[in-house]
DNA sequence: CCGGGATTGCCCATTTCTGGGCATAGCGGC
DNA sequence: GCCGCTATGCCCAGAAATGGGCAATCCCGG
């Protein structure tokens, strides 16, 4: 089989895996190939249907690891929120670029580094309503980064975190309850902030009928308030964020 | 300058753009080389407040684009849609495993085709309480999608986004109100459906007192109703979404 | 020590939402 | 044609939310 180049490969035998252990296995292979010698996914699933709704799957060192769950760190390293500031990989020497490091933030990256973490490259993703993860390589201490691997771990990070949203939940969309046009456009104006009266002046229609749209749309989720009605509707993507926040203008 | 590969080239040409045309140039030729015959890059930051928080620089056809524009299209394309669902690029053949389509939908899809778009390709990205985008690559309505290139897609695109994200917003965004601990407990619980009777309940404490941290709440956000109030905390990570999905689930 | 914020509690009047029921009209499929 | 779905309109009663004011306690930082 011909590969494209190094990150095809990669990608291809990451998107393969379909247990957790595979995708291990495909991690810890491309990190190697790619000169690293770490790699730490974390996925986070909020809104998935079922019980785990993470997944972390790593090499780092036992000591490290038993630290960040046994502290829960995830709070507060700093890398992690590096990641919620940033759309692209980044190298965590560059981590300053994005957040501001307080004492304990430095702390904490002083206290991986003794215990085998230098530096690495964190590739973060995030889905508004959905998911947030993150898939980081790094090297042992007085390594040095493979800079002209990064692109390759940009896309085989993606491709992993893809591959773990898979594996935790159904990353194929569930056909659920569907509102019909006349019901979305209730749904998104009232979570734009307009009351069913100012909703219907907008669409010109009976404040009554607002009323009755958004009250079958509250039954189709079985939910008994517009907040949750909203809530669903985001989540299924009936509705967007930028839908609402377009009309948001603070001041 | 010897390049990596036509990857590294094209990331090396759009990232050095530091002006709207530049960029533009530089995706111009980035699509022409990858085989693609349209690009749009689509760029909207949060928080700003200001005027000028967006960015759209695109090739498509002056047909299509005046009637994105003219009909305010933005707020139920499904492609944009799907891109909030996605976390790595995607065909928009496959657009209907994100989201479902609606009539609507599917004709507004054909109009584009119409117009002179066929199949294509989306890179999203989104910072959760900071900006969302997306930059796509397009053929023609009979124009074959270049696969073979689809990562370096990925990678120019994601590029393309972080540049636009150092032209438009240099850096600082405004961080907004952030809620105390209790103010947060209380939108929680309301995006969970509670009322504020309720939420006094688990809380323990009385429901006027829940009824004062929502108003403050609201308040600080410059929102007049929870609805928004329970957005706005999402957007700004204050509450997460795996708090209130799980919620209702199990119901 | 004092000011400011956070948390707690209560009152009021008004608006809005929610869950029922009832009815007409159009559209599309069987 | 009949049935189901959608969209439209209206009424009502009760529950909930909203905006306003008032006041106590506690803690933190200047």
């Amino acid at each position: 089989m011909k590969h494209f180049n190094l990150t095809e490969e990669l990608a291809h035998d990451i998107s393969g895996a379909d247990k957790e252990e595979q995708l291990f296995a495909a991690l810890s292979n491309a990190a190697d190939r790619m000169g690293f010698d770490l790699f730490a996914l974390a996925f986070d699933r909020r809104g998935g249907g079922g019980e785990g709704a993470s997944m972390l799957v790593h090499n780092y060192p036992d000591a490290w690891a038993n630290v960040y769950v046994g502290f829960d760190l995830s709070g507060t390293d700093p890398i992690r929120r590096a990641g919620e500031k940033s759309m692209t990989g980044f190298q965590w020497r560059n981590v300053d670029h994005y957040i501001p490091l307080s004492r304990g933030d430095r702390q904490l990256l002083k206290v991986a580094r003794d215990s085998g973490i230098g530096d690495g490259f964190t590739v973060p993703r995030h889905l508004p309503g959905e998911a947030t993860g993150s898939c980081s390589f790094a090297v042992a201490p007085n390594g040095r980064i493979p800079l002209e691997m990064l692109h390759a771990a940009e896309i085989v990070g993606a491709v992993a975190l893809a591959a773990a949203r898979q594996l935790i939940g159904t990353g194929s969309y569930i056909r659920r309850a569907a509102l019909t046009e006349r019901q979305r456009e209730c749904v998104l104006w009232s979570a734009r902030g307009k009351t069913a009266g100012e909703t219907a002046g907008i669409l010109g229609i009976s404040e009554e009928t607002v009323v009755r749209h958004l009250k079958i749309a509250r039954e189709r989720y079985s939910v008994p308030c517009r907040q949750m009605l909203i809530l669903c509707a985001l989540f299924d993507g009936v509705i967007g964020f930028s839908d609402v926040y377009d009309w948001w203008r603070p001041l």
